[in-house]
DNA sequence: ATCGCCACCGTTTTT
DNA sequence: CGGTGGCGAT
């Protein structure tokens, strides 16, 4: 088995080695403090690092360093948070090295635990037989339970699938019970408290019957293993001689502990983070792991790279001002020997139309002065804020890829396809066999549900799909279904000659169902088959679409084309000019984010959007945005820009040289100071009901404890600093996390 | 009872 | 764009 990405697919053929990226690996670039943390060979390493500051370029010195000390490729596990990273970073070493590096282990937690689990698994009962659910597919099973259990129209309000999910994972990645999660996070949804849970309990059920895992379950079941097994783990862990975790402040308490069970036998982790560009909370990220690291792994050396090599000082001292504002003070102020530079600019537009005219031609500007488009980015805060600029960059004809919001993967059309193969490569997938006989004219849920019984109990599920009594209306339809299946069940074909076969079949249906927009979709097989064709394992491809799905279809296939990017996608890139649009309250920040730590959230996703600039940055927002009633509203400036010095940016805007604006913008700042205002407020009456809680250490076992929503309990353990476990009366034992619950001390 | 079609609504962020 | 609810057809 491949194992250096986790995952069958080969290592790819980097065609573009220019020769600058050969010169800015020259060694004598690396400052003291990287030295430090290249050479350094035993023993568990933090470095704390700001943004552009060299992490990528530390990591992969070390690899090669690594390797020239001897140290064999496949001992070396380098975690990184998308597999894009780990691609490029080994592409990178293997500039610096030879192709050695390629068989260095890389790639995603997620992927790593796939692998892993699918080997060892069985130590806990698993046969290596699972699909992996993707996020869609978990929500579709919310979806089916939500009406099989009578859910639907409960209640006007009822939380949606998503939101469920999200809920759902959260509790787990935070080793939190659900009941407390929901009481402390989404209190407001405290009527459906018991449907939740019920959901939640059909979810799990469901996912054991069915032969499927979520994300998360593969994380947790693999560290289950760690735990449990004691073979398992020192097979691991000493093969792992050393461990490289980049974006370390984006894992959650499940990735922290498999890092330290896998480091078991050889203790050199090395995690490189930046607190100040922790953005994935929602789904369960804590940066205080990084705080937590010095602790867990006693004499670590930790690092701090300060100095920034990306920016200039203007783009700098803007994105300091950004991350100044924060509550929680942080550690790093960075400084840069970048020289000049020009401040930022930020333009008022009088809407998302003017906006994306703005950004346009300002593109088309840059473009003929000679910067490539690839040099230059938009971002911004939610997938759709970009569909106005879209159409604009469409009809001027300027290409563009658009990263992150809805994926290849999640079209209905690529999901029927990816259906058929998920069944050959797990014939108990009634989700994905659900699926492909809803595709059948004449059959809806009720037909499929009933064949759906008697394929569950079959040994042969394809024996028993051509022996199904069919009503004469769609007989010819499952024959026709099951004699295909069959025909490419062959193990002796290519993943990419089953999909011709497949295709053959899909079409007729294709053109039934999507019949209005079938050519627009059948780009997208064209795109999904040059994908398939890299792969000669299917299950690897099954796997992959799961775990990392390609990107939606690129509008004009060039290589120079403008990146359009959520911040979250953007994350650990870099480009000399960058936009960022949509700046107006209630799109940046989203109007959702609550006052405190969602807020500084938000905060910081806005820093890593500003610090992925270079050269030039551009921040542009709408005066007036159209809400959900279709009514339009006038919308100010950002709060995290109104309050940071005006003199730190340029400003322009057709209306901002006229006396009437001025006095807009004014009201703007004050409305969002306001709010602020609201929220100081309210954080500290919360602190002070709060103070004597916030730490468990004043907690013993014994001490009556009274919980809002649990009612009265009794502390039985102090399980951490900040958590621990109360039996309560009349709802039994929880873990509660201080941090989140509001417990008070009865006296 | 079940399926197919049409019109309408509301969009956080994702390995 | 995708999910949903209503209604007519089978």
């Amino acid at each position: 088995m491949q194992e250096s990405l986790f995952s069958g697919k080969p290592f790819p053929v980097q065609d573009h080695r220019d020769t600058e990226n050969k010169r800015s690996f020259n060694r004598q670039d690396l400052n003291r403090p990287q030295s430090e943390a290249v050479t350094h060979l035993d023993g568990p390493m933090l470095v704390v690092a700001g943004a552009g500051s060299g992490k990528t370029r530390t990591l992969v010195y070390r690899v090669a360093y690594l390797l020239e000390q001897g140290i064999l490729p496949e001992n070396i596990l380098l975690l990184t948070f998308t597999r894009r990273a780990a691609q490029e970073m080994l592409w990178r070493a293997s500039i610096l090295l030879d192709e050695s590096c390629q068989d260095v282990a890389g790639g995603t937690f997620h992927a790593m635990a796939n692998m892993l689990l699918r080997r060892y698994g069985y130590h806990i009962g698993y046969t290596p037989n699972f699909t992996i659910l993707d996020r869609s597919d978990a929500e579709g099973i919310i979806n089916i339970l939500k009406s099989s259990l009578s859910l639907a129209g409960a209640g006007k309000r009822f939380p949606t699938k998503r939101i469920i999910i999200n809920m759902i994972s959260k509790a787990v990645n935070r080793s939190l019970d659900l009941e407390s999660l929901l009481y402390d996070e989404y209190g407001h949804l405290e009527e459906f408290l018991d449907d939740i849970i019920l959901l939640r309990d059909h979810y799990e059920k469901f996912k054991f019957e069915h032969g499927l895992m979520d994300y998360d379950d593969l994380l947790v079941n693999f560290k289950r293993v760690l735990k449990e097994n004691i073979q398992v783990r020192q097979e691991v862990s000493q093969r792992f001689q050393y461990i490289m975790v980049d974006e370390y402040q984006d894992t959650n308490a499940i990735q922290a502990e498999i890092v330290r069970l896998m480091a078991a036998t050889h203790n050199n982790v090395m995690a490189v983070g930046d607190d100040s560009q922790s953005i994935y909370s929602f789904r369960g990220a804590d940066f205080r792991n990084i705080m937590d690291f010095p602790r867990i792994y006693p004499n670590t050396r930790i690092i701090k790279l300060e100095e920034n090599y990306r920016s200039t000082q203007p783009i700098l001292s803007m994105t300091n001002a950004i991350i100044e504002g924060a509550d929680e003070k942080y550690t790093k102020t960075l400084f840069t020997n970048v020289e000049g530079g020009s401040r930022p600019e930020l333009y008022s537009a009088a809407d998302a139309g003017e906006e994306a005219v703005y950004i346009a031609e300002r593109i088309e500007e840059l473009r003929k002065d000679g910067l490539p488009l690839k040099e230059m980015a938009v971002l911004f805060r939610s997938g759709f804020h970009s569909y106005k600029l879209e159409i604009e960059l469409a009809s001027r004809g300027i290409p563009f890829e658009k990263r992150g919001g809805l994926k290849l993967t999640e079209s209905a059309h690529i999901k029927d396809i990816i259906s058929y193969f998920r069944i050959l490569v797990n014939e108990q997938d009634h989700l994905s066999w659900n699926r492909i006989l809803l595709l059948l004219d004449k059959v809806g849920p009720k037909t499929a549900d009933k064949i759906l019984v008697v394929l569950k109990s079959a040994d042969n599920p394809l024996g028993a799909l051509v022996a199904y009594p069919a009503a004469p209306g769609w007989r010819k339809g499952l024959m026709e279904l099951g004699a295909v299946l069959q025909l490419i069940k062959d193990p002796a074909l290519a993943p990419v000659d089953q999909f011709e076969i497949l295709i053959d079949y899909y079409q007729p249906i294709f053109e039934r169902i999507y019949y209005d927009d079938y050519p627009k979709r059948s780009r997208d097989i064209e795109q999904l088959k040059t994908i398939i064709a890299e792969y000669d394992s299917l299950a690897a491809f099954v796997d992959d679409t799961a775990l990392e799905p390609p990107e939606a279809a690129v509008i004009e296939d060039t290589a120079d084309r403008l990146i359009l990017s959520t911040v979250h996608s953007a994350k650990g890139l870099e480009w000399d000019t960058v936009f960022i649009i949509s700046l107006a309250e209630g799109k940046f920040p989203v109007s959702q984010a609550l006052p405190g730590e969602q807020w500084e959230e938000e905060r910081r996703l806005l820093y890593v959007a500003a610090t992925r600039a270079k050269r030039r940055l551009y921040m542009t927002y709408p005066r007036e945005v159209m809400s959900a009633d279709r009514q339009f509203s006038r919308a100010p400036l950002s709060p995290f820009l109104a309050e940071i010095s005006p003199g730190l940016y340029v400003s322009s805007g057709r209306a901002l040289g006229q006396m009437g604006s001025f006095g807009e913008s004014r009201s703007g700042y004050s409305y969002s100071a306001s709010r602020r205002g609201g929220r100081s407020l309210s954080a500290a009456s919360l602190n002070q009901s709060n103070a004597l809680l916030r730490n468990a250490s004043i907690l013993s076992k014994g001490q009556a404890v009274q919980h809002p929503f649990f009612g009265r309990g009794t502390i039985d353990k102090v399980t951490g600093e900040r958590t621990v476990e109360v039996v309560f009366d009349r709802h039994g034992r929880k873990t509660l996390h201080l941090d989140y619950a509001k417990l008070e001390i009865v006296k």
